[in-house]
DNA sequence: TCTGGGGTCCTAGGACCC
DNA sequence: TCTGGGGTCCTAGGACCC
């Protein structure tokens, strides 16, 4: 808690929303959701023309087109609001070296650290002309909010919204607070709240009447005391720049649950491979291999098994992500998988060759029973050994030999190797002939239809390694993917189905753009790489238009029925 | 046509050690 | 040989956030 409002959080509006509507002319100022599109996708974001109707975040896609049925639903596309981030997150670098990255959309900046802002009048002018800048460079508009504590600068940033700044001057948190639902509060969900609400706690001003004690002896120790001391307005967290990821997971719900054995084998072992791809992209390794089945009725649970060292052998993974789906019962059936490595080790490949070659290669059982020397650096590789608590399986843990350098950088050849002994190859076991669960929806890829499963896959790694997913036979087409035509230049994926697909031909620069469709396998349609939102650096230039201004974009005429796929 | 995907943090019990 | 007690690690689950 400071004297001067110098914390900045900004939270730009509906952001995945609103990069769509900044890319597809002929979406501006319509209602436009972001998400799953399939029979099980839950919304991502819908633009503030689309909640007009109801629809908010997380809400299943189903109940969104009941509501909204004439609005554009959209793939995600996390390629372009990855840049998009990238952009705002430099803009923010320039007020301060202590920036603190939330999500793609969203950050907190500390100002005085940057010596940007010392007092509420030059703070609100520093957050003035960061809207300006994220406005001018994105075309995009975001929040601000601004407090002497985080939790009061998201707050403020919150009553910002949209396009907006609120400055919560410090003296005046705690008269601001007291009325307020205890649901502003960070930490308080559905679950606290229904908590509290029984204890006959519904605002800030009864928690903070309530004392500490009460509220720990309701909650918890730690969420109790926390809750109370952001009740009265106390809040010391400070910002901290990026944080080391703890883990690594990959998880797919599909369209119709699976019930054969060895199909949900196969799924798991994919997904092994899938997050050993993610981990190696972030030069990591880990030691908890993790297991997570939601079954038919929801029901999830998880079963974890540690190594006695850290890993990032997919064939270590996979055998240990099979042996702990050995334990599990899916009679019944399976609504998603997930697969996920924690207890992430630092060092990274290169480290370990390194060290393998200076002939320092670890001995001994490191990390073996007890605490003694934590987590060295061995890495487990071809025997999966759990190293639970006894520490008794007699498999031996192998450090990295000196000549094991050729499976290291050839991240594949282990790959290679561990499919040739049986692991996931080109196609399920069941010959659906696609690896996303085929469903009565049409075989749509898992995560709600994304087509590929890379289409919601938000990993930094090179997702389009992905495997591509190509189907053989037919095309899909998700809506709101990028293509090009051999004649009729760069669009979008409008919509599709009974073999045909519909693309709007438009740029983020253009004028709203005309409708086509083809046949799905026309030869001269092929998907594409996105088109970069705005110029700036080596873009091209909106020509002589508009800077992207996504509400008006000059009215967006005779797009008569445009917003719907 | 019920409920995504990627994370973080906390709690609680049992094993194990000193 | 009656039950202490603290610390760490592991596992499982739950709440929450975007």
């Amino acid at each position: 808690m400071r004297a001067a409002p110098t914390i900045l959080h900004l939270d730009m509006d509906a952001f995945f929303a609103a990069v769509e509507q900044a890319a597809k002319p002929s979406l501006r100022g319509k209602p436009v959701i972001v998400g799953g599109l399939g029979p099980r996708g839950v919304v991502a974001t819908a633009s503030y023309e689309a909640r007009r109707f109801g629809v908010r975040s997380a809400m299943p896609m189903a109940q969104a087109r009941r509501l909204a049925p004439n609005a554009a639903y959209l793939v995600p596309r996390f390629t372009v609001y990855r840049s998009v981030s990238l952009r705002v997150m430099e803009l923010l670098g320039r007020l301060s070296p202590l920036v603190e990255p939330l999500s793609l959309d969203e950050a907190f900046v500390d100002l005085e650290a940057g010596g940007a802002a010392y007092d509420g009048a030059t703070a609100r002018s520093v957050g003035e002309r960061l809207r300006r800048d994220i406005r001018e460079v994105t075309g995009l508009t975001g929040s601000v909010g601004l407090a002497g504590s985080k939790m009061l600068a998201k707050i403020a940033s919150e009553e910002a919204k949209p396009d907006g700044l609120v400055v919560i001057e410090p003296g005046t948190e705690r008269a601001l607070l007291a009325p307020m639902g205890v649901r502003t509060l960070p930490g308080v969900g559905p679950a606290t709240e229904e908590h509290l609400r029984r204890a006959g706690m519904t605002t800030v001003a009864d928690l903070a009447e309530a004392g500490e004690d009460e509220l720990v002896r309701l909650l918890g120790r730690a969420h109790g005391v926390s809750l109370h001391a952001m009740a009265l307005g106390r809040d010391d967290r400070p910002v901290v720049g990026e944080r080391d990821a703890k883990s690594v997971s990959v998880e797919d719900t599909f369209d119709v649950d699976l019930h054969d054995r060895v199909r949900v084998r196969w799924e798991v072992e994919r997904l092994a491979e899938r997050c050993v791809r993610r981990l190696r992209a972030a030069g990591r390794s880990g030691r908890t291999v993790v297991l997570k089945v939601r079954r038919y009725d929801f029901s999830t649970l998880t079963r974890s098994e540690t190594l006695r060292g850290p890993t990032d052998d997919p064939v270590v993974v996979r055998e240990a992500a099979a042996r702990l789906l050995d334990a599990v019962d899916t009679t019944g059936g399976v609504r998603l998988l997930g697969v996920g490595v924690s207890g992430l080790a630092d060092y990274t490949q290169e480290d370990l060759f390194a060290q393998a070659s200076a002939g320092a290669a670890p001995d001994g059982p490191a990390g073996s029973s007890g605490s003694a020397g934590g987590p060295g650096p061995v890495v487990v590789r071809g025997a999966a050994v759990p190293g639970g608590a006894g520490g008794s399986s007699g498999t031996e843990r192998v450090s990295v030999p000196p000549d094991a350098v050729g499976a290291v950088d050839g991240a594949d050849g282990a790959d290679v190797e561990g499919r040739a002994d049986g692991g996931p190859a080109g196609a399920p076991p069941d010959g659906s002939g696609r690896p996303g669960p085929s469903g009565p929806s049409g075989g749509r890829g898992p995560s709600g239809g994304s087509g590929r499963p890379s289409g919601s896959d938000r990993s930094e790694g090179p997702e389009a390694g992905e495997g591509g997913e190509g189907v053989p036979g037919e095309r899909h087409w998700a809506a709101g993917a990028d293509v090009r035509h051999a004649v009729h230049g760069a669009g979008w994926v409008q919509g599709s189905g009974v073999g045909r697909v519909t693309v709007r031909f438009e740029e983020p620069w253009s004028a709203p753009g005309r409708v086509r469709t083809f046949r799905t396998d026309d030869p001269q349609l092929e998907a594409s790489d996105p088109l970069p939102l705005v110029g700036g650096g080596s873009q091209p230039a909106p020509s002589g238009t508009e800077p992207t201004c996504p509400p008006e974009g000059g009215g967006a005429p005779g797009a008569g029925g445009g917003a719907r796929p």
